[in-house]
DNA sequence: TTATATGCAAACAGTTTGCATGGGT
DNA sequence: ACCCATGCAAACTGTTTGCATATAA
């Protein structure tokens, strides 16, 4: 009944009000990264007791929490995902502005050592990508178009 | 007596204008990788016949123009340098914010990949570290601390 | 019951823009 | 002379906040 945001917020003592629930509940159910208008749009739907006023104060809580990420991947909002176990990326498509998310474990260490031989400890970092698809490749006629799905999580 | 991106304003045909002259001035000489603010103070100081208006103006031309690039470091504010030959990349100092720049060939080959084996070319990306400076190490007592210089750059 | 969360609208910060004027070419 | 650039202030966007009210614990 409690959606896993909402336990989470549970977990950490947080007050359960009606439109915390709702938010905690459309994070949950996110599978895109969607910004703060966004989650206004999508709760309101579910109960209209609720203003942008507190998706913002929500928003920006549950990120001090570390229940939330924010990220920005440009155009001026500021967009959010549920924090995930272990560091992944985002590339979007400049296209259609749709994002895929990857890991990669050689990045990850490329810039751990990059910092330590700067003299300093990485703190944290950010990265994306801006790509274009790849026209299909004109010489291989049938093979198959490497899957690159949108919201699956791509392992390297 | 014209400004190293003066010259480059000229070579593109722009209307050299006395605020132009004295923002592209400023903007050759900075070091940094100042705000608008910040290079709007600068400029008044040359010449105080400028508005910030102004400034928003020739830097976003001259972003256009592939004179200048601009950076988010977060804060809230973008800032700018002017486009330099080869990619490189910031660490941002989280105590003091100083920037310091370096390159590194293997990341720029790294993320190509990345990009080519999920189906997609290049076209942009945005890479920051923040990192904090590393406590001289315990064990090297009079051994010399390696010289992270901000403002130059590192080549890897 | 009591501290905290909410709605509303006003405040904010950074940036853009409409319009009348000024200045390069 | 012509068109573009500028100054000014008002507009805009995303986000925050003060205050009176509502609500979870």
């Amino acid at each position: 009944m409690e959606s896993r945001i909402g336990r989470m917020c549970i977990e950490r003592g947080l007050k359960m009000t009606g439109q915390r629930r709702v938010i905690a509940r459309v994070l949950s159910e996110a599978q895109d990264h969607p910004d703060v208008e966004e989650l206004y749009r999508r709760a309101a739907q579910l109960d209209s007791r609720i203003s942008v006023a507190t998706v913002y104060r929500t928003v920006r809580l549950l990120e001090e929490k570390g229940i939330l990420e924010r990220r920005d991947f440009g155009g001026g909002r500021a967009r959010y995902e549920a924090t995930e176990e272990g560091d992944h990326y985002h590339l979007i498509d400049v296209e259609t502005g749709k994002v895929i998310e990857f890991e990669d474990k050689e990045h990850a260490e490329l810039i751990r050592r990059i910092a330590r031989d700067l003299g300093f400890d990485l703190v944290s970092h950010r990265l994306e990508l801006f790509a274009r698809r790849r026209p299909a490749d004109a010489g291989k006629d049938t093979a198959a178009t490497p899957p690159a799905r949108t919201g699956g999580r791509s392992k390297r």
